[in-house]
DNA sequence: TTGTACGCGTTATCAA
DNA sequence: TTGATAACGCGTACAA
């Protein structure tokens, strides 16, 4: 690793000019001795070192991303299909800026918060962040902040959110269904806070905008961890029977349930319709292929980080945004059911 | 952001007492002092400029993993089910040993170089290199570096590799469609290089011991890139049914395939069998359930992890460690159908 | 047991 | 147009 002094020494020359040079300070160099720098630089292939350049500046270029994992979920965040779009959105606009990307997992908020301050990244993209989360990393953390889908009112004092129009893409689906003359809808989620409770409203909103009442028991909360899925699928599937349309709150839980009911005998559309959220891969390449809330999850990366960047340039920016959806209907909502007809197959 | 000087300067002690205190060079400093430091430490939450840390100590703490895109394939590549169980493993390992990951995607091998050396990274994983672009970097890189699945014998004189058993794997699976009676099995994938290629040879040893004729045409490469998807899947379907089974690459084109087929009726395994690779979550959802070859792709990305750990540490590993795979029998390859009974179904 | 002084590689200020 | 020098914050050899 050659160094910028080492460069000067060889040629007979400060530091500075060398400096000069590498950062194209034109006017203040001749062009002779440019012309001899710049060769010697492509020749020893120099590159920098950001440390030192970093202690120099009192910046690091890197932007940090903070994935909050909820510990009642998956053991492995990454997998799910929607994060990894997100960091790859995330990944491309901060990189294509000029900026890195250092990824930091954890279930505990005090940990991620000792990590940001300790790499005194730029900036902070922050995902998966419950309840007041998001403030109390606000208040430690005095760069900008951008959350990606957090529910937090007051937390928009301190840190701008990219999030979803979450209610209204379930309210818009859910209309959906009731038009294909649906009465007994249930609605499948593994929580009710946050993102899945503005999904839950526009379910409420929908159902109960049509004149069918709301009871507790049509939300059906599925247990997702490992060791507990396959009991609570059967409970799902047995309490599902109940209703002629599930929405769900995620394509990976439509397309779980699907398969359950499919191992049950239980066809979709035609013993029951269901929704999902998200619209991935899953979804599509499933058959029947699912009904579905769409939602450009690349984008939000890229207009989180896009915005954290702005912020970064010392421009303001909108405090909230709030991405659209888009019904995409395929083949899992139908008419209901005639009775009790539930499609079953010979399995 | 306080700095040691300003404690040491508050405490009227010198910076060298406050820095003992910190790493914990007890030996050195009186019990009053050391309770004296700590207390004030707490107090202040002091956490140091990692920046000149790294400086002073000339490593990073940072693990770099570097992706290389292919052109070809996805525009996303961290929505590959397999690179995000990857990551997620690396990730998890590299924080528990109390270093921290940077990502870097690219698809130009120039870039990562630069990259890498700019923030002269502690070690390195890579992953996605094709010919001699490990090598390339390894003659710039000289610090510590794991390849994963990288078939490159010159290359294991420079760097370690892990990798799996991809030839057996395959060679498996099409000795037990074999079994089932197949004696027409294509192979499908988007390349025949690397990894790819080891498949490939799996699967054509298999079909040759068996006494069957390989013929170029058995080869049916899909063109992936979503302006050629639709228009590949087709072709792939009419040159299928001259099959009655095909081994695929990965879960994924399985799944791909197998939609491709039911959109246009023709039944799995009724009309044809299918096999893939990979064992993630779009097959294991899938219905029927796909019958693939499993690997442990979340331990392959914490064995490389640690293996670099390891390295870094200065111990000794191995060139090359090679992961098992294991059939996971479901429902996607059964006997061939009779004569022309493709199972076609009313669409 | 504690303190002084220097080096790490870069950028920036100011003088030559 | 160029060069000497300080500063960034930390770790550490060596001196006190």
């Amino acid at each position: 690793m050659i160094t910028i002094k080492e460069i000067a020494q060889r040629l007979n020359m400060s530091t500075t000019t060398v400096s000069n040079v590498i950062h194209g300070k034109a006017g203040e160099v001749s062009e002779e001795t440019k012309r001899k720098v710049q060769e010697f630089l492509d020749e020893v292939d120099y590159v920098p070192n950001i440390n030192a350049r970093n202690l120099a500046q009192n910046e690091s270029k890197i932007i940090g991303v903070a994935l909050k994992a909820r510990a009642d979920k998956y053991e492995n965040l990454i997998m799910d299909p929607f994060v990894s779009e997100l960091i790859g959105g995330i990944e491309e606009t901060i990189r294509n800026a000029g900026y890195f990307m250092m990824l930091y997992i954890s279930r505990d908020t005090e940990k991620i918060m000792r990590h940001v301050s300790t790499w005194n990244v730029d900036g902070l993209i922050l995902f998966g962040m419950i309840g007041d989360d998001g403030l109390r990393v606000s208040t430690k953390y005095k760069k900008p902040i951008v959350c990606i889908d957090t529910y937090s009112i007051e937390g928009l004092k301190h840190f701008t959110n990219v999030g979803l129009d979450d209610e209204k893409g379930t309210y818009d689906m859910v209309k959906h269904i009731i038009s294909c003359g649906h009465k007994r809808i249930a609605f499948l989620s593994d929580n009710n806070t946050g993102v899945d409770y503005a999904r839950f409203s526009g379910y409420k909103r929908a159902i109960e905008e049509s004149g069918i009442e709301y009871k507790e028991e049509d939300f059906l909360k599925i247990r997702p961890k490992s060791d507990e899925i396959e009991e609570s699928l059967e409970e799902m599937c047995k309490r599902s029977m109940d209703y002629t349309a599930v929405m769900c709150v995620s394509d990976l839980y439509a397309v779980t349930l699907m398969a359950a009911l499919t191992d049950r005998g239980i066809r979709v559309p035609e013993g029951i319709s269901i929704a999902g959220f998200d619209d991935n891969m899953l979804g599509s390449l499933h058959r029947p292929a699912l009904t579905t809330v769409h939602q450009d999850v690349k984008k939000k990366g890229t207009v989180a980080a896009q915005t954290l960047l702005k912020q970064l340039k010392g421009e303001k920016t909108k405090r909230q945004i709030i991405l659209p959806t888009r019904l995409v209907i395929r083949d899992t909502v139908t008419r209901p059911r005639k009775s009790s007809f539930y499609g079953f197959s010979s399995v």
